[in-house]
DNA sequence: TGCAGGTTGATTATCGATAACAAGCAAATT
DNA sequence: AATTTGCTTGTTATCGATAATCAACCTGCA
C-alpha cells in the first residue's frame, strides 16, 4: 500500500508537471498560431480534431476556443463550429484608435498611482522584449509587448477597461504580423518603448500622453496595400 | 405507430422548448440580475450552488459563467471562484467615451450599407422598446436599447468591434441603473431614439453623427454623487 | 508561546459518454 | 422533373463523476 502511494505520487508528478494547466497550454498555443496567421483566417477550428491533437478531452478544448472567443481571434457559432477570426484593415483601424484613446486617456489617472515599481515591472519587460528581439521570437516580443503596454494600464486601476484593452492589443498585433512578412527589424520594435520608460521616470505626464500616442499611431501604416479578405 | 410518433414529437416539443439551451437560460437570468444589481457586486458565484438553483450541471454553469465573464460581467480568477464585478465611475466614464468613439466614428462606413430594411428592424427594436416602458420593464427596455444600438453598428460590418461595443453597452447600463434608483422616465428613454431614425432616415451622415453623439453623451450625468465603491 | 508539517474543506479543472441538433444527400413519389 | 421525405454525417451541448488545487486550520513538538 505504501509503495502504490508512492508510485501515484511520482506519477502524478510526472503527469502534472508537463503542462501546469491544460486547457491554459492549449489556448496559449493556439493563439499563437491564430496572432501568427499560420491558421488562415475564417478557417474551420474542429473541437473532437483538436481534443486528439492536443491529446485531451473536448471539454478542455472547449474551454481554451471559449478563452479565444473573449479575445474575439474566433468565432463560434450555436451550432455550426468554430472558426478562426476575419483579419481586415477596417476593423484595424478602428481597434488602434481604441487602443489610442483608451492608453492615452487614462494617463493622468495612471499617474496618480505609480511608483517606482511600476517602473521597474516595466524595465523588465523591455529586457523580455529585448531577448525575444535577439532570437527572432516575433511571437514572443508581441505577448512582452502586450504585457508591457498591460502593466502600464494596470497602474490606472479601471478593471473593467483592462479586458477590452487586451483585446486591442491582440488585434493589432495579429494585423501587424499578417500585414508585414517577416521583414521587421525586432530589436528596434523593442527599442521603441524607451521613450515612455524615460517620460514616466521623469513622472512627465504631458510627454508621456504624447510619447505614447507616436507609439501607439505609427505601429502600422495603412499605407500601400492591405491583407483584407473582401475587396467590397 | 402513427399515434406514438406523433406523441413523441409532441412530448420532444415540449420538453425540448422551455429551455431552448440550459446555459442560455442561465446565462440571461444572471445577467438580469447582476445588471439589475440584484447581485451585489464582488459577492462569490458559487457554481456548484447556481447548479442546483438552476437545476442543471456543474458545466453548464461554467458555461455561463464564461460568457459572463467574456462581457466582464463576472471576475473568474484561476483557482479562487467567480465574483460579479465592481461597479465603479472611474471604468464607466471610459466605457461611455469609448462606446461614443465606436459608434460615431463608423457611421460613414455604416451608411454605405445601410438600406430601408435597416430602418425597419430598427423601428421594430423602437417598438419593443416602448412596450417595455409601457409595463415598466426597465431591463427590457436596456435590453432592446442594446438591441437597437448593435442593430445599428451591425450595418458598419465590423465583426471584430462588434463584441467590444456590446461590452460597453451593457456595463454602460449597469451603472446608469445601479446609480439611479428606479426614479426614472422609461417612455422618455424610448423616444430618444427617435431623432436617431429620423436621422438615418434621411440619409444625413452629419446629423446622425451629432444625434448619436448628443443621444449618447447624455445617458448618464457625472453630476451629484457616484456610487464609487472606493472613495480613494 | 511559537511554529513546521500535515489534514481538511471548498472550489475549480478535466474527463468520457450521451443527447441534441443542423445540413447535406439520396431515394422515392407525384 | 420537381418536391418531399427520411437517413446519414459532422458538430456542439450537456451531464455526472473524478481529479487536482489552493487556502486555512489544526495538531504535535520544542
Amino acid at each position: 500500500m505504501v509503495s502504490e502511494t508512492a508510485h501515484r505520487q511520482a506519477a502524478r508528478t510526472a503527469v502534472t508537471r508537463p503542462s501546469g494547466r491544460r486547457s491554459e497550454t492549449v489556448y496559449g498555443e493556439l493563439q499563437r498560431e491564430i496572432v501568427l496567421g499560420l491558421a488562415v483566417p475564417e478557417s474551420a477550428l474542429i473541437e473532437l480534431d483538436l481534443a486528439e491533437r492536443f491529446d485531451c478531452s473536448q471539454g478542455t478544448i472547449r474551454e481554451a476556443l471559449m478563452r479565444l472567443n473573449e479575445e474575439g481571434l474566433v468565432t463560434r457559432l450555436p451550432r455550426r463550429g468554430t472558426s478562426v477570426a476575419p483579419c481586415h484593415s477596417a476593423d484595424a483601424q478602428v481597434l488602434i484608435a481604441l487602443r489610442l484613446s483608451i492608453e492615452c486617456d487614462s494617463i493622468d489617472r495612471l499617474m496618480r498611482w505609480a511608483g517606482a515599481d511600476l517602473y521597474d515591472i516595466l524595465h523588465g519587460k523591455l529586457n523580455d522584449m529585448r531577448n525575444a528581439a535577439r532570437d527572432a521570437d516575433e511571437y514572443g516580443l508581441a505577448a512582452h509587448d502586450r504585457a508591457f503596454h498591460l502593466a502600464l494600464f494596470e497602474a490606472a486601476d479601471l478593471p473593467l477597461v483592462t479586458p477590452i484593452l487586451r483585446r486591442c492589443l491582440v488585434h493589432v498585433h495579429r494585423f501587424k504580423i499578417m500585414k508585414s512578412g517577416q521583414l521587421r527589424d525586432l530589436e528596434e520594435t523593442a527599442e521603441r518603448h524607451v521613450p515612455i520608460l524615460d517620460a514616466l521616470r521623469a513622472r512627465d505626464a504631458p510627454r508621456l500622453a504624447e510619447v505614447l500616442r507616436h507609439h501607439i499611431s505609427t505601429i502600422v501604416d495603412f499605407g500601400p496595400d492591405l491583407t483584407d479578405g473582401n475587396t467590397a
